[in-house]
DNA sequence: TCATGATACTCAATAAAATGACTAATCAGA
DNA sequence: TCTGATTAGTCATTTTATTGAGTATCATGA
């Protein structure tokens, strides 16, 4: 019962398609949560039934119809009823963290492979974040944007994914780099 | 098919019990990997039948019995495939960043209230981490332990935390602190 | 022209995770 | 001495998430 308000906070700002969604879930909205078009679909239609948002047809030449999602007055409500309720733990589930951790004991090539694929991943996320964090605050100062920008929610989450992701940038690199000198050290020449 | 690698990637440095190992999933795995009691114990049943970790029973006195769990060599040999394959999508969930992405449309002084627990509840997770790597590298130095110390795994994970957990302190400060001067410019006197 | 990929979804089956309720012993403190 | 916390788990049910397969149309490029 969490993906929903997800769904809804996503929903604040456009109004989407089922498809839209899917795309905004692998992008911005992956940065604190994760879920897979299926699910959406679903959820979308739950909070129909529910009444938390709204759905409207709309037909296209070119394109399959689709249905455009809006959050409604419930769902606003619900959102912020969600908003004072107690967080639940967050949490990261990341399989190269796991391989890292068994470091020690797993070939170290391919870790050091996987940490430099890493890097290069967070280094694209970085210049992504960078552009839409650019495209929000318009003409605007950062600091200017913050003070008195209308939406700045988006913004703020956007700002952890990026500090986020470097922050993965300095480690992948950094423990990259250990695991090489550690490699010469113990099979030189 | 994934919470048994970090299950094992756990009991590499120490054996454990179902009871110890929650508390490690509680505590460092939690950086990277999130699993309740009841997986814990059931993914070590199958685990077990598997030959993957083996189990020892060891009789106590003054507290309940448990059973010891090790991983074995068919268990090391599966997380060294594992260690080969590409990584599933990395993934956070946490509601209170959802809540900030809907911080234009939920109670601000809510929001500003959550904000400030984090970082408290951060802060205190960057002594305990603090502790932690101080304890793993004993009296080295950083430099010298990551060069030369036996299991780096753990302790490069227990950096990631750290860092992460120091982006979150920094993050939680920062957007409490806009939310407060828009508030105050918004509703003044 | 023919394959590909994007848009826009749906459905069914399985696997994984969360919730909630239990057992049972010991210990520390009011 | 009673209460609550800690150790050490188990079981059953429900909710979520994942996997895999389909449907259909249109646009793009080789």
């Amino acid at each position: 019962m969490a993906l929903r308000h997800a769904v809804l906070a996503a929903l604040l700002d456009e109004e989407l398609s089922g498809y839209q969604l899917a795309k905004a879930f692998d992008l911005g909205v992956a940065n604190f949560w994760h879920a897979l078009p299926q699910q959406l679909y679903a959820e979308l239609a739950k909070l129909e039934k529910e009444g938390l948002v709204a759905g409207r047809e709309v037909v296209q030449d070119t394109r399959p119809n689709k249905r455009l999602f809006t959050v409604t007055e419930a769902g606003l409500a619900e959102l912020d009823r969600f908003a004072a309720t107690a967080n639940k733990p967050s949490f990261i589930r990341d399989d190269l963290f796991v391989k890292v951790q068994a470091a020690d004991h797993v070939d170290v090539d391919e870790l050091i492979a996987q940490l430099t694929e890493r890097a290069a991943i967070a280094e694209a996320k970085i210049e992504l974040w960078g552009g839409l964090l650019r495209q929000m605050r318009g003409d605007r100062s950062e600091e200017e944007f913050l003070r008195h920008g209308e939406r700045i929610g988006p913004y703020l989450t956007c700002l952890r994914g990026l500090a986020f992701e470097q922050g993965n940038l300095d480690w992948c690199r950094r423990s990259a780099a250990i695991l090489r000198e550690r490699r010469a050290a113990h099979a030189p020449r």
